[in-house]
DNA sequence: CTGCCACTTTGATTTCGATCAAGTGGGGGA
DNA sequence: TCCCCCACTTGATCGAAATCAAAGTGGCAG
């Protein structure tokens, strides 16, 4: 495919594209049919099974990926092995630190996900000749501050009963969009993930989940399966009022 | 002033602004001159002194501004008043919340500060005209992100004792950022500040910088006069090795 | 079916930081 | 000058979550 053929062609866009759920919220969305076509000459798309890591904390990033399915965890180390998990990314959100090459944090798929990644140059360049597309990426930078910051006050201020119904209420909103007072899904996390989330231990993790069962706030089926009932009744837990 | 006599002047900068720290690594210094004129015939400087308000937390925000000289505590609250700050903003930084007509937080002047503000619609012009401007907002953003995330895992993971060395050397680079090895400042908060930022009491951080000072990390004098002889030991009393 | 392994739950005990309660000291106003 | 107020420190006790320990679960390879 030469560049005049793709010139013709400038109104259709890739085949592989046509039915990602990333074209619309995610970055690609903010590209011309040519500009998805250059992309996706040199973009590729891959399954992540749950456990294996995007990139690693201090890693040189070429790439940068957006997550077309599964949940991404993002996650920060201390030298002992302490870990505190700082950021969960859903599709179609972006994966990558523009403006610097070292990547601050370890990305991995926390469920079985898959991503489509590009070489860092050429969406730098897109960048460059697209407002509209740095606006997007400003834009979502400044949603997960505002996340990270709601996190903070989670982290610092509120019960091991709290931090816990804020996880499954923030989950439960994510995953299920849809459903306005009731919800439910399989939790994209192990008990030891959500302990690291909230920054609490896996048993503490597993009891307040028993305590909000025992209340009725949520049922939970083979572990990870969770009904809300309520998600009001959720939210007040999580102490939001 | 008129719009020829603007032009005319286009390779003068305003006057207040000759002498601004804000100008070179603010949002000013990304502005022509002539969009500097513009900016200043609109902006307002203005003192705020330590513990008024600058915005209020859910507040439609109609002005941005640039911090010139002090630091501003952002912080979010509770509806049972518990709090947590949850950034600090030192000159020259950027004040506001772009794309977003409400304020997700409380910015409050942590001690007498200066800032220099604009109305929004102006720069949000001024965005969209200049691709360096929007690119060094979006570049603090980035930062400000890094920094939160680094600061969920301090208060998700680390020991009080750790919070506070955490938050001394925090502070130590960034008001005395030339010493390389030794530092002494002024604490830019109260013992209730600081419990706040590191979801602490108010006794606990007391007993902590105690602590570091029968351990000689640290000398205080009249409470807020901290010097640190040591960046590094201090910075391993932190967690970070 | 059996046994193993990883994950989770539950229970007992300990510990760190919160809470409750004085006490100190410096600066400003009457 | 005195005294009051406020920010901070220090001490005693309490309690929530961590830690230590053991006992389920359930999936899967053999």
């Amino acid at each position: 495919m030469d560049v005049a053929r793709k010139d013709i062609h400038n109104s259709q866009i890739p085949v592989v594209c046509r039915s990602c759920e990333a074209r619309h919220g995610g970055v690609c969305g903010a590209l011309s049919s040519g500009q998805l076509i250059e992309l996706n000459r040199h973009s590729v798309r891959r399954e992540v099974s749950a456990g294996c890591e995007i990139v690693g904390q201090g890693e040189a990033v070429c790439r940068y990926s957006s997550v077309l399915r599964g949940v991404v965890k993002l996650s920060k180390m201390m030298s002992d092995g302490r870990q505190q998990i700082v950021g969960l990314q859903f599709s179609p959100d972006f994966l990558g630190r523009l403006f610097l090459h070292e990547s601050t944090l370890t990305a991995e798929a926390a469920t079985d996900t898959e991503i489509c990644s590009f070489p860092r140059p050429i969406l730098d360049r897109m960048i460059a000749e697209t407002p509209e597309l740095g606006h997007r990426l400003h834009s979502q930078a400044l949603q997960e501050l505002d996340d990270a910051r709601d996190w903070m006050l989670t982290l610092g201020r509120k019960t091991a009963q709290e931090k816990v119904a804020s996880f499954l209420y923030m989950i439960a909103t994510h995953i299920d969009p849809d459903s306005a007072d009731c919800a439910t899904f399989d939790l994209p996390l192990s008990r030891a993930d959500i302990g690291d989330f909230l920054g609490l231990t896996i048993e503490t993790v597993s009891r307040q989940i028993t305590k909000l069962r025992k209340l009725g706030i949520i049922t939970v089926e083979n572990n990870r399966h969770v009904t809300v009932p309520d998600l009001d009744r959720l939210n007040t837990a999580a102490g939001n009022d």
